[in-house]
DNA sequence: TCTGGGGTCCTAGGACCC
DNA sequence: TCTGGGGTCCTAGGACCC
């Protein structure tokens, strides 16, 4: 008999904000930038909940919904910091932690009863750790299977402690709606209320084939996960596994809408050696590079291309980006730019010799680079294809706006 | 309501090879 | 000549998650 924990820690940016201000408690906070941003709302507290509120939420409505919110601006270094003492306390528990985002985590506890305890009375404990640990409020599901668990600690929150016992699966999932079920979006749930099905009872009811025919291979797994089990999809494997990237990327959108070929060059640069930067620090090259383009009608378009070698190397993802962004581009105003890096490669496969010589040169100079870049800021340190093209953006966009870290002193 | 940024996984068609 | 089937890679798009 397996155990698993599912550990998500409550409203976690807005109560690590809390932890830095404790002027914010309970009072309605939002965290993700201001009212007149574009850009939505990463995390609300339960304040705010109250008014309408809730993550994915445009600032704009956030603010109309309740004015008087306090309004905060996103620190990822104070969430990734907070996010390495989550994990700390975990690993105290069992060695086989797997964290599935910044603020949650799935636990393997099976085997451990002589050592924690029984499920629940272990849940407890970790609960009192967490918040010892860390300072913040945590929900536990706990249960046979990881969905099942993420479901329950969804049900436990906020601040709770929730156990399925082994043989209680069906009971605990059938009256909930399908869309509580990990996978089921807005499309998947309006596609099933279509087919009259609205609770996961609903779901686990129906004939196998039925939703095979219907909805192709996903049904089979909706199928497995109506009856709480974790095969197909993400849940596939072991806890603890997959550590590399599959894929590095960023994305900006524009305070602005612009058509400003200058302005669009500087930041698909700026892009592509935030990307290059990330692969370095994760040894990792890549074969295949994306941009992606998003106009003011929110019509958002992708073009790819695999390269004949693998790289990490600014120049080359500069290159191939803007390449594949002006064979896309229409001309129109844009809203927003991403480069994405995928295909990824460990460390090595550097064949070529003549291309490695090329490359090493390359890996000397864009080491020092990031070392200034880590001394002075991301936006000190551009390199020369980024140079002329760069200074005048940095004039139309705002500092504040730019992605990576503002520079703190200009060379 | 006027819609971020970082990801993962899946599908489907066409190219290309055997 | 007017026609197979499988495997893999590439590309574009989309659902979903936090």
């Amino acid at each position: 008999m397996k155990t698993f924990f599912h550990v998500d820690m409550d409203a976690f940016f807005v109560s690590v904000e809390e932890l830095f201000d404790p002027s914010l408690k309970g009072k309605p906070v939002v965290v993700g930038g201001q009212p007149d941003e574009r850009g939505v709302v990463s995390a609300a507290s339960y304040a705010a909940r109250k008014f309408g509120i809730h993550s994915a939420m445009p600032l704009r409505t956030a603010y109309k919904l309740c004015p008087q919110a306090i309004f905060v601006d996103g620190h990822r270094e104070r969430y990734l910091e907070y996010s390495e003492k989550v994990f700390v306390v975990l690993q105290q528990f069992s060695p086989r932690v797997e964290m599935a985002s910044i603020d949650e985590a799935y636990l393997d506890l099976t085997g451990t009863e002589r050592l924690h305890g029984p499920p629940l009375a272990a849940a407890h404990r970790l609960h009192e750790a967490m918040r010892r640990g860390t300072s913040l409020n945590c929900s536990i599901g706990a249960s046979t299977s990881r969905l099942v668990s993420k479901v329950a600690s969804d049900q436990a929150k906020p601040n709770g402690v929730l156990w399925i016992m082994p043989g209680g699966e069906a009971r605990f999932l059938g009256p909930l709606d399908v869309r509580k079920i990990p996978g089921v979006g807005k499309v998947t749930e309006r596609n099933l209320h279509a087919c009259g099905i609205r609770k996961v009872r609903d779901l686990a009811a129906l004939e196998e084939a039925f939703l095979e025919e219907r909805f192709g291979k996903w049904g089979l797994a909706l199928a497995g996960k109506a009856r709480g089990e974790d095969a197909g999809g993400w849940f596939d494997g072991e806890v603890g596994e997959g550590d590399d990237p599959k894929s590095i990327s960023h994305e900006h959108t524009f305070s602005v809408d612009t058509a400003d070929t200058t302005a669009i060059d500087a930041m698909l640069v700026r892009l592509a050696e935030m990307v290059a930067r990330r692969l370095r620090d994760h040894k990792l090259w890549t074969r295949t590079v994306q941009i992606k383009l998003r106009y003011s009608d929110f019509s958002t378009f992708t073009r790819a291309k695999t390269l004949d070698h693998a790289t990490q190397i600014d120049t080359e993802l500069a290159e191939a980006a803007r390449a594949l962004f002006h064979r896309a581009w229409s001309g129109k105003a844009i809203r927003l730019l991403g480069v994405y890096a995928q295909s990824l490669e460990a460390d090595e496969g550097q064949t070529n010799l003549l291309e490695e010589e090329k490359t090493e040169r390359w890996r000397k100079t864009l080491k020092a680079v990031d070392r200034l870049r880590d001394k002075y800021g991301d936006g000190t340190v551009s390199l020369a294809a980024s140079l002329k093209a760069g200074f005048r953006a940095r004039v139309h966009e705002n500092p504040e706006n730019l992605p990576g870290k503002t520079p703190k002193k200009e060379e």
